[in-house]
DNA sequence: CTGAAAGCGCTAACAC
DNA sequence: GTGTTAGCGCTTTCAG
């Protein structure tokens, strides 16, 4: 049930040149006459030519299209990201594919697959919570597949990384936290194997000790999957209001564990920021609207997702191996809102 | 700088066999002996053998990718219905180009022409607020491209379509306003010539001629850009606060329009419900936390993305010209919160 | 200035 | 049971 595009070929015929002139011809060749090429280009336009990009990939061994695997696009960190990719790809003639691995290991693994399987020219990548094992993404990279991880990132590759200022974030959430008066401050975390995991505890922790707070390593809690389980983020919650001390406020490390936690705090009945104060890393672009508004962490997720197109493209496009990577971190912007704020 | 894959020549001449043998022998063809596959699966299997979905394509005149075309994925309602898509896609062995038009026309038909040139198989599509021609889609339809839309539809071509129950929606919320005690329901809606707001709109009218309230037009307001220019929703909640009667009640007819809505009124420090209820269409996960609980008319989006896949597959695989189409209506679910309730 | 021919990786009709 | 050949649409030497 396909419709038939017109190819070199019909053109070539209909003009009575040979299949070649009609390419060159099209493709502006110094080669061919400016009659010809007026005929030609004229007629393609007349009757709506268009290259078939697949034989052209074929042809040169590029497919123009990039593979991206992200955890979640219903998360705005990740849609605001997957935008800022597709502006830049849009502008340089690829498309993106793109898959969601839900925090799965598993669905990790089948993606890249299934993109490898599909002859993309490059990969952009933010891991998912259960991944230790990069053995997949190595293997191709040591095949000479161009990739750029961002935001969750591996030093197990040597490439470029875009990431934003993960330590700076949950190093000046939480001495805003102290500021307020705050002392007994936990922080909710997403896999402790991952790199934005350990930046904000790094963070947290510097700040801590630079205020003269002793960390408790039982007001840190770990969600293996990163909040995609709510039983999961439940559980560290319960954990937390268990304890004695209590924490006053707790530090929320990524997109999804904000809202859920704030969510649960209120179904729980915990008043904010009365009985438990809280701050977030969260793109959500309803943060301010929230019973009481959210302080908010916010990344420069289309910002992220343009420059990490921009450095694969470069890649895919060197005409010489690079061996000289950037790492690419950009700030963060902290919103006070009344969520973390000391109660009077 | 790309990596080499291993081709079926690269198979035929280790194992000294034709090219053809070993094609065969990979699709587990009948004219080929046990042994002589065995050997080729071996092989291929080892050195990791993938077969290059270019040629394939480029054989078969099929591309295996699908075009979406929607106004954003910024916004929980597509990007829930995308998530849709890819998983039907996916176990389908396509995959899926998304674009986006922020909701203009121009944006619209140049993502359309792109996508059309690069060879995909089918398209989906909720239309953009600012379309009103829809030449590009019926040329391409005309030629044979199978089209589902979803949505955002269009009577003017013959083919599946997937939406909401929107009538039903905007009616049962209109109607609970009515049953809260008011009477002075105002609407706020996108482009008037999108199916959506028509179907809503007359949702709306049916409820309150159904409640024996007079409809008044000056309490309707269309934003052309369905929100994605904040100036226009904030004249249109300007006009309706300027009114007198001034209305008590609100519904807002899309995703973005009820955000931004709920945010702009909370701006102007109109209290919410006291001095305007408001109920509005949005897939936000977070519309409980709001402030306060924002009262949401929810899209099945997740199930209208896999219901719009399966179709456009069907129609893309169907092996006789499809005559019969379907018109899919997935029921909304109405909850109601805090927002749109009488104050006491 | 134009054209013939080879080839990208794969499939499929048709030999042998 | 296996191999030969042509061809999908395009680019690109290399001849003419």
């Amino acid at each position: 049930m396909r419709y038939e595009a017109i190819t070199i070929k019909d053109i070539a015929k209909a003009l009575n040149l040979s299949i070649s002139t009609v390419s060159k011809a099209l493709r502006d060749s110094y080669e061919i006459s400016e009659d010809t090429k007026d005929m030609v280009k004229a007629y393609a336009r007349d009757h709506n030519y268009k290259p078939n990009p697949i034989a052209q990939s074929l042809k040169k061994g590029l497919s123009k299209s990039i593979g991206v695997v992200v955890c979640n696009i219903d998360n705005h960190f990740f849609s605001q990201a997957i935008n800022g990719m597709e502006v830049v790809a849009g502008s340089r003639g690829y498309n993106v594919i793109i898959t969601q691995t839900h925090e799965s290991f598993e669905r990790e693994v089948a993606n890249v697959r299934h993109l490898s399987s599909r002859s993309i020219d490059g990969l952009i990548v933010s891991l998912s919570a259960e991944t230790e094992d990069i053995g997949h993404f190595k293997q191709l990279h040591d095949q000479g597949l161009p990739i750029v991880f961002f935001d969750r990132v591996t030093p197990e590759i040597k490439t470029h990384t875009v990431i934003s200022g993960n330590f700076k974030g949950a190093y000046d959430a939480t001495l805003h936290l102290v500021a307020q008066g705050y002392t007994r401050i936990a922080q909710i975390t997403s896999a402790n194997q991952l790199s934005i995991t350990l930046e904000r505890l790094e963070g947290y922790r510097q700040a801590l000790a630079d205020s003269g707070i002793p960390l408790r390593d039982e007001y840190v809690r770990f969600c293996p999957h990163g909040g995609m389980i709510q039983a999961e983020t439940e559980q560290a919650i319960r954990g937390l209001l268990a304890l004695d001390p209590r924490p006053e406020a707790i530090l929320t490390a990524s997109d999804r564990l904000s809202t859920t936690t704030f969510s649960l705090l209120k179904e729980m009945q915990v008043a904010i920021p009365g009985e438990m104060a809280i701050v977030g890393f969260t793109n959500s672009v309803s943060a301010h609207i929230f019973d009481p508004p959210f302080s908010a962490i916010m990344q420069p997720a289309f910002d992220m997702g343009k420059q990490s197109m921009e450095l694969l493209v470069q890649l895919i496009e060197a005409k010489r191996p690079v061996t000289e990577f950037e790492r690419r971190v950009l700030d963060v912007e902290l919103r006070i809102r009344a969520s973390s704020q000391r109660a009077r």
